[in-house]
DNA sequence: CAATGGTATATCGCATACTATTTTCGGGCA
DNA sequence: TGCCCGAAAATAGTATGCGATATACCATTG
């Protein structure tokens, strides 16, 4: 893994090893290649990788603080595991910065900013028509980030970039059925289209039934007059 | 920082130096002894702690994943900075936050929940009263992270706790006056009275006033009927 | 005197080695 | 047979050293 005189002479400024093996982890436990509850030993990734143990305990240590893996210490470190009532705890967390994002994007009703939306929420159905689950998962968050992005709120993106992850191990854990992923590819643009037409209640209803869909009862939004039943209808 | 012999006899497992280091370093930060743009070396910390660069490293990490330092690739690094755009972002994010933990604390209607705010806003107070500004914004701290963890969420506890560091660096560079922190004190009873009142809107519409204060126009919440004016209205 | 370039220094990134703790596992004992 | 204990193995925590890169400083030139 030492840097070939190629790369060296190109100059161009590659990232830590730290940084790829953190990414390559964590496309390892997001794709499902490693499961929750997976022991993760310090000394074998740093075989597999050929570096050092110092660069995989740093994305190790960040992989726990974006809530990927859990480390023990003095111990091996785990792949978390999600019980279902901390489910319900992300999506509700989740609901509720989705609704501060899209919110904004409402306040701002600027096109060149739900374009991206558009765009991944076509991927994600085009994934979903082939048949690739994955690649449906990957524009789905695409398009969730890309709302999170669009609010202008900076802060607001970093944490929702973070929190996704564990929203996507989440995705891999569950299993969904792929009925329900069609829904959920139709209602990423009807809530584009309620954005557009800054039906801001009805995009919160919508948000609601969209992240918190069937994990049972509790902190849903109340409901608003003129809420969400068919798109186009007003 | 050697163990003691004693210490190693007690046997009480002591914090590793990584923690330690991060625990002092984020203290440094947040009790105004290192300033924002304030550089840190590794090796200095390293001496001044009497341990390796290892555990100092992985605290500074840590600290930067929490947003208090930015780590500058081959360079040294820097407590952050906050512009006034980054603040108005972190106040609007933190206000939905607390939204969201307020919101269930209404929902839940349990006194057992509110006592540890009740004790933080009158620590806070008591602070105050004797001119102890640093004290009065540890309990401020103090205040809205038991609102978080009341919540019962714990995922919007955990989430709260990390976005709270920030906070409280705005806080220490913000140097609001003495009067207005006055201000915010009594707000810490107002809230508690209406989330026991269960007035639901009245508290969206006083966390707006607790948290974004003035820092200018932007997102506030639609004005409720009903709203907050003064307390015990009702 | 300002701008540019080059060299020295500061500082980090990673590898290696050692230590301390935890976990595992097998054998003796009730 | 089941359980406890101890030794061995597995594993993380920390120290140290070297090499690579970024920063700072100074000289040279226009």
């Amino acid at each position: 893994m030492a840097l070939s005189p190629t790369e060296r002479a190109i100059g161009l400024m590659r990232q830590s090893y730290a940084d790829q093996v953190y990414n390559h982890i964590k496309a390892m436990i997001l794709s499902g290649n490693l499961r929750q509850g997976d022991k993760i030993v310090e000394d074998k990734i740093a075989k597999r990788f050929g570096v050092s143990r110092t660069p995989i305990r740093e994305a190790l240590t960040r992989l726990q603080l974006y809530g990927l893996v859990h480390l023990q210490p003095r111990s091996y470190a785990e792949v978390v595991t999600i019980d279902s009532s901390e489910a319900r705890d992300i999506a509700d967390v989740r609901f509720h910065l989705e609704r501060m994002a899209f919110g904004l994007l409402v306040e701002r009703n600027d096109a060149a900013t739900i374009e991206p939306l558009q765009r991944a929420a076509a991927d994600a159905r085009r994934a979903l028509d082939g048949g690739d689950r994955a690649g449906y998962f990957e524009h789905d968050s695409t398009f969730h980030i890309a709302a999170a992005e669009g609010s202008g709120n900076g802060e607001l993106a970093l944490l929702y970039r973070r929190f996704e992850n564990k929203v996507q191990l989440l995705r891999i854990a569950q299993e969904v059925p792929i009925e329900r992923l069609e829904i959920y590819a139709q209602q990423h643009f009807d809530l584009i289209d309620l954005v557009v037409a800054g039906r801001r209640a009805a995009v919160d209803e919508l948000l609601n039934v969209h992240i918190i869909h069937d994990l049972g009862p509790r902190s849903a939004v109340a409901s608003a007059p003129g809420g969400y039943r068919t798109v186009r209808d007003s």
